[in-house]
DNA sequence: GATGAATGAGCTTTCATTCAT
DNA sequence: GATGAATGAAAGCTCATTCAT
């Protein structure tokens, strides 16, 4: 799984052949197959493996009875960029390879991928009725602004950069949050 | 190329042979390749298209003297998510398939995306030395939240979904500036 | 066709590779596809080739006004041993190779190969009314004998060997017909 | 043995795995290899056993001082027949998958199988001398018959039908020493 | 402009067999 | 007696590309 990770990562699903992957492991095909019913299946554990770590890092973040809510927001927000720091090759393949699953491991998947979003949406939902966040936010769409500056990370974050995950997190909250504009001094 | 941007989008680059395509037009192979070098040169028209007509349309926005730093960035947001109602297909072929892109291409279509997010960044740049946006903001950082927003949109929003793509961006560019903070009052 | 016919025969169906058949002919996979979808496609044309050949001679010699019942089942029985020296090859892989055909392919034959068995039958059955044939005789099972020992000559019947189809056809016949027992001579 | 048998009947010598038999008995390929040399081994032994079955009850009814030759050869076919009910699925391995035997173990398969047919056309042979049967009737032919149309019934017999065995059998030889013909009457 | 035949390299997958444990 | 891991050869099939016509 790992070498598959990286070459999958590197080359893409459909260009990345079961020669390459045994290759890069000093194995023979045969053995592939006896570890792994199809190259499919292979893809489909990978998947599992990404999306159902996010959801139980979402949920121990969510559970947490010491936070408030824009804290959570930060704290899944975080999670999603230093999870890119770790398993930034998983988080590529989860998005730009889910297609080629079968329909039915792809039910799954897209389930699980929609429960991840649905937990955000949720704490969003809490979030305005607590007064935390405005009123006139349109829950699903603040959860897919989020969502999406968060995920696209995994296009441009590289652990190697001028910012930490950290710091790039806080910044990205800082704006999602407070917004870019400057802030009217009461003064003024 | 019309048949082959809605067989990409469908089914994935690697996923649609020749065959496919032009059994989908009613020609032969043969023909394909009196008007295409290549399957990958196909692929770096479409590519081209996509990137040259964000950029025009870019350019035109920020040219425009009429308008505020702000406006321009939310006409700009809004150009991205007008331009999937147009052209999703073309903009999910766009991030999707890029990689099957060769490396002369590559650099080429790399060097407009990135222009792109200059041009972008660059505003952000002038909005903060204005006094549009607050001076602690990240400016690259910023860039990308924007993008990763507005970007992120192409693999959820649907044209025929409750809100107008106006109403999207006007949503998404709301939370962007002011924030998903409730205000304190000034009275408060 | 012909090359596969030879190769199936000899090696049999599964045993028969697309590259064997190719070489046999000088060109490449790829012209194999060109021309037949499947290897399984490629049997059924044998198979439907066979049948519907068979078919086609039964009718005729049924549709013979001329002729009558017990001459028109000698014709039948001659028909198929002469088609073993024509088309031995076929004979022999259709009886061996069907399972080899997908479930739609394999009922389409079974349907016309049973037509063929009613045909022969409700021959026998005039016969039986017209008083040709015994009283007693069960129809299925006196057709099902007949095209046992004439089906299974495609077994041991080599067109060079002592007798010719003809006499082959004459002598079995004249077993099925007047039988192996010595007649009782009227005088005793 | 036995799961080996039902496996290869239903699905064929080539399209069976070691895998499929091992599985259905619930132990490993490794198992499998400590009792057989190899996939072919073990045909050969279940067409041994099948040959060899045949011969002794061959034997038997020929060796019967009690009987007449045309009842030897009605005990054959019935014996024939009866067997199907027994060890159809051995007979179809038998004639289906012969060909997979290698060099050597074929030609003992076929020296035995010839011994059967060699056996019942001396039988005939006799009874062609001792005026139970016709002179004019060919050995060759005539047990090719015989044996055609019993054999045959593999293809189409089953148990639970109209008919038992000895009563197929019966109708059977009835036509074959009878013949089909209606006899006429001596006072016509 | 367009066709159709052909290629060749590569793909995923299967499977009988081996063998150290 | 039995297992499980590994092999290697081969299978059916796909497909971008070429090119004479």
């Amino acid at each position: 799984m790992e070498a598959s990770i990286a070459l999958f990562e590197q080359n893409g699903f459909s260009e990345t052949s079961i020669q390459d992957i045994v290759d890069a492991l000093g194995v023979t095909k045969g053995t592939f197959y006896y570890y792994f019913k199809s190259k499919e299946e292979l893809l489909m554990d990978i998947h599992l493996g990404y999306i159902e770590g996010l959801l139980e890092k979402q949920k121990k973040i969510i559970d947490d009875p010491a936070k408030s809510i824009k804290e959570k927001v930060l704290d899944i927000v975080y999670m999603l960029i230093h999870n890119i720091e770790k398993q930034g090759r998983q988080a590529r393949i989860f998005f730009r390879e889910m297609k080629h699953l079968n329909e039915e491991h792809l039910r799954k998947i897209v389930e699980k991928r929609d429960l991840f979003r649905y937990e955000l949406q949720s704490l969003i939902e809490k979030g305005i009725k607590s007064g935390e966040f405005r009123e006139d936010l349109h829950p699903s769409i603040a959860t897919l602004t989020v969502l999406g500056a968060a995920n696209w990370s995994y296009q441009w974050f590289r652990p190697d950069g001028e910012l930490s995950d950290f710091e790039v997190a806080k910044q990205m909250v800082a704006i999602l949050l407070e917004g870019m504009e400057k802030k009217q001094s009461i003064n003024n």
